[in-house]
RNA sequence: CGGGGUGUAGCGCAGCCUGGUAGCGCAACUGCUUUGGGAGCAGUAGGUCACAGGUUCGAAUCCUGUCACCCCGACCA
């Protein structure tokens, strides 16, 4: 490709509501370009990335054995009702009617398209296992779309869904699912980490996250760096340190006019905040003979939605209680809030369970307790884990203590069962002409994502620094002045021609521009190699190789060819 | 959904308070010079000032409403 018949159009000002580097870096390349919130365009750079990524997935899966499809993505309404997320999905899923004023939603996934499709196709157990996948755009009507197409309500995503006779067979799938997913993203040569993710609504279900790591990434990840423990703080399991002391203090009720948070305790009381306790007052489920049910968690700890909502006395969702709702219910507002004398039902984290003289509201405003001790000033109430865990404490396998990074979530694997087969009441005959409900598995990687996700990762002030595999081009040709040089010219045709023929993807800065400009433009859209043809060099015998984010060597002209072997095994080139 | 902010040329912004018919930098186009790290000079083109209504002799500017986009929050006791 030749920039004169390209469309490139670089910007050096940073467009000023991209927040982080990626969206910015995508934005000032000309990879995509807003259409309106959470909606882009792809421009003819930006597809190219897109494009090897898509590949690169395509190609594993594939070599798994997975079969590619292509979906509707505009989906009828009824499919959804029969699974109950037609309204379980919420105001995620974009809804839209057509003429006849029938009822359709865009796909945000597919497991009903899915499992639709195999009831029809698959009737057999001699069919079984098989997988499907497909690349696709995707709509989900996010709540707040950010950062580009790393946060985008429309996106490119790949999914798989697999259909098993048994769970032994979805269990060793998953598996080879997993070794997939790690073999893509060692091949597209990014830094990741798989760690378990929280299972969902279905027991027993296993599932796994894929993440890129890097410090703006939305999800945080827990783990142990010399062991094999890592986990979404979601679900990573919180262990009690320690065991309960001994109280060496009395209790005491206190005035504390302006004391209405565990900061401000801390700081008028001279309280340890690891002496501090929060309550939070929740919504209570159905289960429980009370409108709200009391979380109690350490002051410098914080509550853990999903854990909670996992509790069967906890209402799902979880919603926190007003502040009226706090008072019509406990008769103090909340920053007085605490376990003793407490009118509603509570639980405590495990970790409050081992605190002794500790403080807490005292549910009257203005007043708290010191000096709390179980079981002498009140009972001990049931205890759970409902906290996020904190860099330090000990892995739930007993594996060391935990770190905690960030990460992008580009990967989920998950073994679904036999939610969607026997809600659709999808049937294949086994081997004894029994229909059984097949249990399935899904495979989603955000490819759209795994773009900005290798930006986060890889770039410097002069721009992106592609891994190559992604790269939109594997080399550039920047000729200079070759209006004007005869020589330059005819040696930047033919290094175009045969690096070309060799297999690359190859672009030729053809633009009569200043050299700073195209050194600039180089390396903003990060293409891995450069070589730099240039009078200067000609009448030196060389050209100039750089490597992007590397120093710069020379090559001599008649060694060009032998350097091109190197070249053909791409693998060389970093070297 | 709640709070805040911003809408002026492709991008980044000024002008608004104090009303008088729109400007700067980058990008683009033409010409000449320049050519190994984002050139110089001269010239050109591009704007219903988000939209609607109102006040006024006169509105980018003041008032009202609408829309769009961005940020923060929706774990706070």
């Amino acid at each position: 490709m030749k920039t004169s018949n390209f469309h490139l159009v670089t910007q050096r000002e940073v467009p000023s509501d991209a927040e982080i580097v990626s969206h910015q870096l995508m934005l000032r390349t000309g990879m995509i370009r807003k259409l309106t919130s959470g909606i882009y365009t792809w421009t003819p750079l930006g597809l190219r990335v897109l494009r090897k990524v898509e590949q690169v997935v395509r190609e594993e899966m594939d070599a798994a054995g997975c079969l590619e499809m292509l979906m509707p993505s505009v989906q009828p309404a009824e499919l959804w009702q029969e699974t109950g997320r037609w309204e379980d999905f919420g105001p995620l899923l974009l809804k839209m009617a057509d003429r006849a004023g029938r009822e359709f939603a865009f796909g945000p996934t597919h497991e009903e398209v899915i499992t639709e499709f195999a009831r029809g196709e698959v009737r057999s157990y001699k069919q079984l296992p098989i997988c499907f996948y497909q690349i696709q755009t995707k709509f989900r009507d996010e709540i707040r779309p950010r950062f580009g197409v790393m946060r985008a309500r429309e996106f490119l995503m790949k999914d798989g869904y697999s259909f098993h006779i048994d769970d032994d067979c979805l269990d060793r799938f998953y598996q080879v699912m997993y070794r997939t997913y790690s073999r893509i993203f060692e091949r597209l040569e990014l830094r990741f980490k798989a760690v378990t993710a929280d299972s969902g609504a279905i027991g027993g279900a296993v599932s796994h996250e894929f993440h890129v790591l890097a410090d703006s990434g939305e999800d945080q990840i827990a783990h142990v760096p010399d062991s094999g423990y890592a986990a979404n703080v979601e679900q990573a399991e919180a262990i009690a340190q320690g065991e309960r002391a001994e109280p060496t203090e009395a209790l005491r009720l206190v005035d504390t006019p302006n004391a209405r948070t565990i900061a401000d305790l801390v700081e008028q009381f001279d309280q340890p905040i690891e002496k501090t306790v929060k309550t939070l007052v929740v919504a209570a489920s159905d289960d429980i003979d009370a409108d709200f049910i009391a979380l109690l968690v350490r002051g410098d700890h914080e509550l853990n939605a999903i854990k909670a909502e996992k509790l069967p006395q906890v209402a799902t969702p979880l919603r926190m209680a007003g502040e009226e709702e706090i008072r019509a219910a406990i008769g103090a507002g909340p920053g007085s809030l605490g376990p003793i004398k407490l009118p509603i039902p509570c639980i405590a984290d495990r970790q409050v369970a081992l605190m002794s003289d500790f403080s807490a509201g005292a549910n009257t405003d203005g007043k708290h307790y010191f000096g709390i001790n179980w079981e002498r000033d009140l009972a001990l109430p049931d205890s759970a884990d409902l906290r996020n865990v904190v860099a330090g404490d000990p892995a739930a396998d007993g594996s060391g203590n935990l770190a905690l990074i960030r990460g992008i979530e580009v990967g989920h694997i998950f073994q679904l069962g036999r939610k969607y087969s026997e809600a659709m009441n999808a049937v294949v005959m086994d081997e004894n002409g029994r229909g059984i409900h097949p249990a399935m598995g899904c495979y989603g990687i955000g490819v759209s994502r795994i773009v900005a996700a290798a930006i986060e990762q890889n770039h410097d002030d002069n721009g992106i620094i592609w891994p190559e595999p992604m790269a939109p081009f594997d080399v550039v040709l920047l000729p200079l002045n070759a209006k004007k040089s005869h020589r330059v010219r005819e040696l930047a045709d033919r290094l175009y021609a045969e690096l070309g023929a060799a297999g690359l993807d190859v672009l030729m800065d053809d633009r009569p521009l200043r050299p700073g400009v195209m050194f600039a433009d180089a390396e903003l859209i990060g293409i891995p190699h450069h070589l730099v043809i240039g009078d200067r060099g000609l009448d030196n015998g060389v050209v100039e190789y750089r490597r992007r984010g590397a120093e710069a060597r020379e090559i001599p002209i008649d060694e060009i060819g032998a350097w091109f072997d190197r070249v053909k095994t791409k693998d060389a080139l970093s070297r």
